[in-house]
DNA sequence: ATGGTAGTTTCACTA
């Protein structure tokens, strides 16, 4: 059976991180690489590594030094509008036709540390993001499918997305505000949080570990920041495809020099 | 309650 391999990495500087995906992409292979946080213009990005490693199809949405979306395809790319959805017209959202599915490639802001909209700015813009993202992700949903949400959300939802639920309730990315925003999202029925449909709570899933923590690997004190939604079209096939259809790349959280996010693929039966 | 690290726009800011 054909499987289409789609994944997402905040890889915090593409530029500094090519041997990285050099890596990545020999031990993964996927068809689709949604990066986040590329830190660099759209002629900063490293074209013809990824050129070089069978990827010709790219859609890059870059600013200088900050945020930025790219992505990375083996399968012929078509370029849909952005509908300028960031709140801040900052290089955080993407979305690309693919195979006749559409991709919308993610970055959320991470909100600052302080989760009271009413004198944080940055955390009234992170939750101004979701509400936009919801109503605009459910209303092409009912317009079009099938659709894959992939990218780093920086929020936890669930309990076991996160070392210590009761530690981090008033920690920006775990906050009843934010996870209400997402849950809100996903109740409007249009999307499924492919992780945990398939690998259900108590079990943790993390995706990032902070720098912060010079032993990050024995404290493991993770959240599941990244996420890989997909629409009811593909809900079913992905359903039965089983728990390592899903996959968290660890391992390159290990390595030299590495992001403070792991890869996270899904596996799609075609 | 604090500070810890990393990256780029750097003696400051975001994450």
């Amino acid at each position: 059976m054909n499987t289409l391999t789609i994944a997402t990495w905040n890889i915090n500087s593409v530029r500094l991180r090519v041997r990285q995906a050099v890596t990545f992409i020999g031990k993964v292979n996927p068809d689709i690489l949604c990066l986040q946080e590329i830190k660099c213009l759209p002629d900063q990005f490293p074209r013809t590594d990824f050129e070089a490693l069978g990827y010709p199809h790219m859609h890059i949405v870059g600013q200088k030094g900050l945020h930025g979306v790219a992505i990375v395809s083996r399968l012929p790319v078509q370029v849909l509008d952005q509908d300028r959805l960031c709140p801040r017209a900052e290089a955080r959202f993407q979305r690309v036709l693919i195979g006749g599915m559409e991709i919308q490639n993610i970055y959320i802001p991470a909100g600052g540390d302080e989760p009271d909209p009413e004198v944080n700015p940055r955390f009234a813009h992170k939750l101004e993001f979701l509400a936009r993202l919801k109503t605009y992700a459910t209303r092409r949903a009912r317009e079009h499918t099938p659709i894959i949400l992939a990218g780093d959300f920086n929020i936890a939802p669930r309990e076991a997305d996160v070392w210590s639920h009761k530690q981090l309730l008033k920690v920006v990315s775990h906050t009843p505000a934010e996870v209400q925003a997402l849950d809100a999202w996903l109740e409007a029925g249009e999307f499924t949080d492919v992780a945990r449909a398939l690998i259900p709570e108590p079990e943790p899933l993390f995706t990032w570990w902070s720098y912060r923590n010079r032993n990050w690997k024995a404290s493991n004190r993770g959240r599941r920041l990244d996420h890989i939604w997909v629409s009811s079209a593909l809900k079913d096939a992905v359903l039965k495809s089983g728990r390592n259809a899903y996959a968290i790349w660890k391992e390159m959280r290990d390595r030299e020099k590495p992001s403070d996010h792991a890869p996270v693929t899904l596996q799609i039966r075609r």
